[in-house]
Order: structure tokens, then C-alpha cells, then sequence
DNA sequence: AGTATATGACTGACTGGTCAGTATATGAAC
DNA sequence: GTTCATATACTGACCAGTCAGTCATATACT
């Protein structure tokens, strides 16, 4: 299915000039022309010529990094989620205390998306029942954010930070929350303020006071 | 646009045998039919052809009714939508306390989708940035939803029942939370339960005691 | 030379939309 | 109630445009 997945890249050569940049950069390229479009227009209206255009490559080219456009489309997917749960998990923080926790998975979710417009929308727009390879990764992806955040919650209910409620429920509720309100919320409000407030939303629908254990933005 | 809008529909004819029901109601039958095939499958790979196949017309019936193949998804939208914003509206009760509108609000939202799998599955995958007049639709409908929630949410902060949060905050967290549940919870609970504890979850981040007011359900 | 990479004109399949023609309904005249 | 006339609803073979994917050729690099 994959191929060139994550070979080479630099072998050993030393010339990386403007065009002649790369081996496997080209593939980041293409992925990132393709992203811009995607999210902009539907799969249907995307064509090949316009994406090798935009990546700055002749057709052709495509197909020697993927397979078929639906294999494009995938990348594009795979590779924006990949990066997301990265982050995600990267920011966890085992030392603070599960609101804090809470609090910061929340916000860096919403900066991640919020840096990542391109990526927010064509991720809103994938058609979930769709070809069978795309829904697993996508429900694959889904799971590992949802189970993360889940035992976050399960943790703070074992604690006796949170109420008794459905984890399943509460993450389904944060992260549509955040889901809309990056896609809806014009540009009224700064996003870092809406996040913070979203974030005492949630606890507060958890059964946590969010004025309790705050502490003002310990820098790094 | 539109013709056999609301016409004639029954002049004086007594028969209407299985497959000759009607005028209008032929619009009906197409809608739906579009509608199975657009929920399950992206725009491109739902063809004309099919969609008469499954409405039992030829495809030149098909035009018709509806411009284009456009006209006709966009047909399938307004409709559901329409549907949607009277039952969310009809179900309003100003005789109630605030709390008990917005409990009931998520409620009726809530069994509408959840009723409605096709068309929350549609709707959940239309391409916000398409073509113009599709946009307007949505955007126009979901201004109404969220202006609904929003001013109710305002009432209450107005008259000291929820916390001073951003209304308009709260209502993208409240109509997410739906969207995601149902979505992605599977069938492992009812969804009148989860709708419940949903309301709870709502009332209780926008800082009300959700027990306080509690009455279990009054009939009609 | 030989290998890997890139190109872009070409093709074949697909599908939205058309339209000349058919079927059905309505109704008037006898 | 039969016949004819007119209007309306429907049909499906057909066309023209589009586009994913191919491949013979070219170019760069070793």
C-alpha cells in the first residue's frame, strides 16, 4: 500500500538546492499542496493535475510517491492525525495534578487545531463511512484520543476530583466542544482565552470547581 | 427553482395504487432515496443513475425535480434542516423554567438525530466551504439553532440561574457534545439515558445543580 | 553505461445532463 | 362511453466533458 513510507531521506549527499530539494521531502511537499486543497474543496472537485501543480511536480510524479489519489487523500489524513496524537501525548505531564491535566490537554488541543486550520477542516469534512482502509484510520486514531483523555477522567472519578459520570460521555462532550467551537467561533474572542474558558466549562461539567487548583500559566 | 412545489397534489382522483402515489409526493421518494446514498457514501461516488435506480424513476425524472445533481444534495440539506430547526422550535415551552427549556432543548435534539441517523450521518459530512448556495443554507441554519440556544443560555445568565459564561461558548460546547454522542457512542447505552446525563453534564458546566430542579419526566 | 527519478501527452472509462419520443391523464364533444 | 385533442409526466439512449492513471521518453546522478 505505502510505498517509499520512510526510507533513505538523507543519504549522503550535500546539495539541496530550491528545486532538487529532496528524496522524501518531495513526499511532504505533495502531502502539503494536497492538504491545502482538501481542506478547501471537496475530494471531488481536488484533481491530480491541480495538486501536482501546487506541489510543483508533473503528474506523474504523484503516483511514484502514492499509489492512487485515494492513497493521497489517506496520507494527508494519516499523516495530520499522526502529528496530532503526537502532540497530544507529548504534552502530557504525569506530575501535575488530573485537573491541571485536564485543563492542559484541552488547551493544547485547541492550540494544535487552531495552528492547523488547513488540517481542521479537511479532518471535518472526511466522510466517515467511507472507503474501508480511510474509516479504519480515522476510528483507530478516534480511539487512542478518546481512551487517552477517557482514563484521564476515570483517574479523576477514582480520585474524587470528579463527579460519577460516563468518561465515554464526558470526552465525547470535550472533544465535540472544541471541534465546534474552533470551526464556528468566529474571531471575536482570541482562541487562548476561549480555550481557557472552555477549559473551566469542562470542569465545571465534570464536577470540578475550576477556581480551585488554578494557577496562572506556569511558563514552560 | 422549485416547480411542483405544492400543487394539485389530490384533484379528485380516488385511486392511488402502489406505484402511481403522485405529484408531489415523487419529490418526497427521490429526496429520500438521495438521502440513504448521500449518507453512506461522498458526493462523487453517489451517481444519478443510482439515486433513480433507488427512487424507482428514470434519471430523467430526476431533472425534473431538481436542476442538477447539485440541486438535488442541496435539496436533500434544506429539507432535513428545515425539518429539523420546526421540531427544535415546536418543542420550545416558555412556560418552563429555564433550566428545564434547556434540559429539554438537548432532549428533543438529542431523539431528533438520534431517530434521523441518516440524515445526522449527511449532515455531519457536508463540505462546509462548498459551493456558495450550500453554504448559505447551512450557515443560515445553523445561525437560527445557535441564536435559539444562545439567548436561552443568555436568559438564564440574565436571571442568575447559570454562571456568567459566553453564551455563544456554551451553546458550540452543548451542540458539539450532541453531534460527537451520537456520532461515536456506540449502542452500548439507550440514548434517552445518555441524553439525560448529557443535560446534566450541560447544566452543570454552565453552573447549575442539576438535581435542584429535578422532575422526572412529566408526560406529554 | 546504467540506474533512479521525473515528465506530460495520451487514453479509456465514467457520469452529469439532454432531448426526442412515449405513456398517461384530463377533458371536451359527440 | 367512446373518440379525439391537448397537456403533463416520464423515459432512457446518447453525448460531451472530465479526469485518474499509464507509459514512452527524457533527465540527472554515479
Amino acid at each position: 500500500m505505502n510505498r517509499t513510507s520512510t526510507n533513505s531521506a538523507g543519504s549522503h549527499n550535500g546539495r539541496s538546492f530550491h528545486v532538487h530539494d529532496g528524496q522524501a521531502a518531495k513526499r511532504e511537499r505533495i502531502l502539503a499542496s494536497a492538504l491545502k486543497l482538501f481542506a478547501h474543496e471537496p475530494y471531488q472537485a481536488v484533481t491530480m493535475d491541480r495538486v501536482a501543480e501546487a506541489a510543483g511536480v508533473a503528474k506523474g510524479t504523484l503516483y511514484l510517491y502514492f499509489q492512487s489519489k485515494d492513497a493521497l487523500y489517506l496520507g494527508v489524513l494519516s499523516d495530520g492525525l499522526d502529528t496530532a496524537y503526537r502532540t497530544y501525548q507529548s504534552s502530557a505531564d504525569p506530575g501535575l495534578p488530573v485537573v491541571e491535566r485536564v485543563r492542559r490537554s484541552i488547551a493544547v488541543m485547541v492550540e494544535f487545531y487552531d495552528q492547523r486550520r488547513d488540517f481542521l477542516q479537511f479532518f471535518a469534512t472526511v466522510e466517515p463511512r467511507l472507503a474501508e482502509a480511510r474509516n479504519r484510520i480515522i476510528e483507530a486514531s478516534r480511539e487512542r484520543g478518546f481512551n487517552f483523555c477517557a482514563s484521564l477522567i476515570e483517574e479523576g472519578i477514582r480520585t474524587g476530583v470528579f463527579t460519577r459520570i460516563d468518561p465515554r460521555l464526558a470526552t465525547f462532550t470535550i472533544h465535540g466542544a472544541i471541534r465546534s467551537l474552533l470551526l464556528y467561533y468566529g474571531a471575536s474572542r482570541p482562541v487562548s482565552e476561549l480555550s481557557r474558558e472552555l477549559g473551566n466549562l469542562m470542569l465545571r461539567s465534570l464536577g470540578a470547581d475550576p477556581s480551585e487548583h488554578f494557577k496562572p500559566e506556569h511558563p514552560q
